[in-house]
DNA sequence: AAGCCGATAGGTCATCTGACCTATGCCACG
DNA sequence: CGTGGCATAGGTCAGATGACCTATCGGCTT
């Protein structure tokens, strides 16, 4: 199998020299370039097509994030590049950020060479990964965004789960009872029965329910 | 540091005894127990007190993810517990379902010994860890999630997306003039702006439009 | 200074809404 | 074989809604 073809994106000439060395006697990498700014790991990413960018989370100093935004801007141009992101720290939304911005990977700085190395070649195989101090959080994060996703037990009956899709649509009772084929004071009668099951006084408020529950179909 | 007590769930017994075999001589290690099915782990995990339970997606055969089922009845009876889900396959369903249940890391059968010993000493830190072929697609799953998460884009005015909001709880007009302090004719307008801005027609559209894009402060 | 926008206040009017009733046919459960 | 739930159809009525207007005031931009 050929070499994995790196990158290195960092804006400390010694912390792209220390990698340099570390990945140098790395069986199976091979650095082919680096750069110190976003625009211009850009443009060398292009014209180097490397496998792998290592992107360092704090590009330009202050606090700042600029490394995510760069791992955008590679991925815009290079959608098969894989990046993985690489930080002395791991704070959440961070990492979060990172791995939406398309990132394959987050690394923290204390890592050992050996697994540095080991990293950047399962990256190169196409597969991710996680520090394991970050894996946490993220977990947790995924696990927020699912509970969201969930709350189903509707007392409604069929008819009344139509009938509230077409509230949430702004229907009026009219326009219900055309859609479906009944009388108006029928469509009437359900939205009645729908805020009476569902403990609320105004369609909109159903109509709010249905959006949040999902029942717009 | 003291040792990290282990419990090992899986319904083969040639499994437990191949595991028990290979982290008898792991430093830091020490198995404290191992059950065949959900129900006895969760009456020998309650008596033996492990700090990191090693537990087989696949009890009682045939397809099953009794695993699942399990790690979420020893979470529920001792939370403490650190559940390391432990499986053949790694299909995303499967590992987003693990996470869910609580497990603190997933890790597919074929890392090598020396991996599962230091995953298992990682879980027992506290960490938290997945296999790099199941990270990936969980990190899709966290990326599609998240894509839910945001549509911004409103033109509303800030006074205006607190009428909506108070539309979405079901407030007539005049309630939300006076939750507002304005008269009834100024809450109607607004109303009215609001339903022109965003293209729409009858307040419950509203409601709905707010209750997805998460306007209900 | 002129113009625009957001927030406020007001009016008129046809229509819609929701609370509160009655009533029938159907189907399932006991 | 009654009781209950669901879907249907109907009535009355006070109050809410939304379309369509005018108008003032303060801030911002030009």
């Amino acid at each position: 199998m050929d070499k994995v073809r790196v990158f290195i994106v960092d804006d400390h000439d010694v912390v792209r020299a220390g990698l340099r060395a570390v990945l140098a006697d790395a069986e199976g990498l091979e650095v082919v370039g680096e750069a110190a700014t976003a625009s211009s790991a850009v443009d060398r990413v292009r014209a180097l097509e490397p496998d792998v960018v290592l992107m360092d989370v704090r590009l330009g100093g202050e606090g700042d994030e600029g490394g995510i935004d760069a791992c955008r801007s590679v991925l815009d141009d290079r959608p098969d590049t894989r990046v993985l992101m690489f930080s002395s720290y791991g704070e959440r939304e961070t990492v979060v950020s990172s791995i939406l911005a398309g990132a394959a990977g987050y690394l923290t700085k204390n890592v050992g060479r050996a697994q540095l190395i080991e990293a950047l070649r399962a990256v190169g195989r196409g597969e991710s990964l996680l520090d394991p101090e970050v894996t946490g959080p993220l977990l947790e994060r995924l696990k927020e965004l699912s509970a969201k996703e969930q709350p189903p037990d509707h007392p409604l009956s069929p008819r009344e789960r139509e009938v509230l899709a077409l509230i949430a649509r702004g229907q009026t009772n009219r326009e219900i009872a055309e859609a479906l084929v009944i009388s108006h004071h029928t469509a009437r009668n359900h939205v009645a029965s729908i805020l009476d099951k569902l403990g609320l006084s105004r369609r909109a408020e159903a109509a709010a329910f249905a959006a949040r529950e999902d029942l717009l179909s």
